[in-house]
RNA sequence: GCGGUUGUGGCGAAGUGGUUAACGCACCGGAUUGUGGUUCCGGCACACAUGGGUUCGAUUCCCAUCAAUCGCCCCA
């Protein structure tokens, strides 16, 4: 083998692929209630969608993005996230020109971004996002949190942690952003290299910082909740209320900054505690994005939305051995020996599928006590055994793996008895 | 981009500067001329990441590379 998977993508085989379709099942089963659609879009974008969406000083655009030049010397970019093309999509669609708004969309899709991996982190990992355009409501920000919680609650998961903040309007964040520079302008050289960068690119973080975290200025701080405007802040307190009232607790974090540009107002994250996860613990973050669709040429759209990891969401599970239902068994497993009952078996087969059984028989001509082992691995609930008696006494003997029960049925009733013993055992 | 750890058959895992590199699991066969478990017996397998160096001799020591993994930064 000299050929080897890229660094940071994984294979996910049978065994465990089972595990993602039915956590995708889930997401679509609960964003059906919610009321949101599927959006696919394509995986790559031109760049400049998400140098404009996501921000250029963004890390995502800074150092992680996959950009390729195609053979036409257009720019492309395997996508770092998802809102930014559904947003392009929107624009691009006219869907702000539709009966219905909110629009309400949700994906599940990979998305790419060029790092060192390590656990939790891929270069290629799946996300489940939903995005909500159209409509200002603060009912819609509670929504999409609760969305959030409630599938992750629903798979079981138990030790979340919902941290909310705002980040405020435009006027709001400038005012905020202005007291930050002036708070540590006059000290900054009493901090890390990494802060004195961030003062003029986004001092918010470096509310962020760990090195820094007991200086004292950090204390002192002025806090972005004491810079909402009234519009603002009214806003954000009906988020909470609204979050109440639906029982859903939640911490507000003044320090919780988003990594991407195109936030303001209602920020979020979803963290979970517990061991398992190294040094992970965000599983999932979004926020309100009232200027993106004009920013990428549409009419004004506010919109909110989040997106959660998939890859994550399964460390969370395993760290907390939660089984998920996932039938693993087969209906049926033919045993056959011979040339001709084996012909006759490939045939039967044929006919119990079509009938909605899962089945299957041996195709390396193995012996009938492998051919059982085969069907005990395969977790086979009945099994049927033809030889050449049987075949000459057009029978079959079908038996109850579980029970070991084994009962001599006509060959001619075979599919028909199988289809009704399934039906009953549902 | 920076740092730690690791790299032996399909998987797990011993071990050694020197004739055929343990063992366990899995798999296959037999004991049981056509019935899954257990047990016993036998068998299978392109295994010392790659490239250099030291040495009479390297899987073992040294260096580099590559990969995996964990962490920093940042995030999902």
């Amino acid at each position: 083998m000299n050929i080897r998977i890229p660094r940071g993508t994984q294979d996910i085989l049978p065994g465990k692929v089972e595990q993602w379709q039915y956590i995708e099942e889930k997401a679509r089963d609960l964003c059906r209630r919610y009321n949101y659609k599927e959006i696919r879009t394509p995986v790559f974008e031109q760049t400049e969608l998400f140098q404009r969406g996501v921000g250029d000083t963004t890390d995502i655009v800074q150092k992680e993005m996959y950009t390729f030049e195609d053979r036409g010397g257009r720019s492309l970019t395997l996508r770092p996230e998802g809102t930014a093309s559904v947003a392009r999509s929107y624009v691009e669609n006219k869907m702000h020109g539709e009966a219905q708004q909110p629009t309400k969309l949700f994906y599940i899709g990979p998305m790419f971004r060029y790092e060192r991996p390590q656990s939790g982190r891929m270069r290629q990992f799946v996300q489940f996002g939903v995005e909500a355009i159209g409509s200002a409501d603060p009912a819609v920000d509670a929504e999409v949190i609760a969305l959030a919680m409630d599938y992750y609650s629903e798979l079981g998961l138990k030790g979340l942690k919902l941290v909310i903040n705002s980040l405020g309007d435009k006027e709001s964040r400038d005012a905020h952003r202005q007291a930050l520079i002036d708070h540590f302008q006059p000290r900054i050289n009493e901090f890390c290299s990494d802060c004195q960068e961030r003062l003029e690119k986004n001092p918010l973080r470096i509310l962020d910082c760990k090195k820094d975290a007991d200086h004292e200025l950090m204390k002192t701080a002025p806090s972005i909740l004491d810079y909402l405007n009234e519009e603002s802040s009214a806003y954000f307190e009906k988020v909470k209320f609204l979050l109440d009232q639906m029982g859903v607790s939640y911490e507000v974090d003044p320090a919780l900054v988003r990594g991407l540009d195109y936030y303001n107002n209602t920020a979020f994250e979803i963290m979970i505690e517990g061991k398992g996860f190294g040094a992970i613990t965000t599983l999932s973050g979004g926020g309100r994005y009232n200027g993106l669709v004009e920013e990428l040429g549409g009419p004004e759209s506010p919109g909110i939305g989040f997106a959660l990891s998939l890859e994550r969401l399964l460390m969370a599970l395993e760290a907390q051995e939660i089984n998920l239902e996932i039938k693993e068994s087969i209906d049926c497993y033919l045993v056959a020996m011979g040339e001709k009952a084996k012909d006759k078996a490939a045939v039967l087969l044929y006919e119990l599928r079509k009938e909605g059984l899962t089945a299957d028989k041996d195709y390396i001509d193995r012996k009938p006590k492998g051919q059982f082992k085969s069907a005990d691995r395969l977790k086979a609930r009945y099994t049927a055994i033809l030889g050449e008696n049987e075949l000459e006494a057009e029978k079959i003997n079908v038996k109850h793996m579980e029970t070991g029960e084994q009962k001599e049925i006509a060959l001619s009733d075979f599919i028909t008895y199988m289809k009704e013993n399934m039906e009953e055992s549902i």
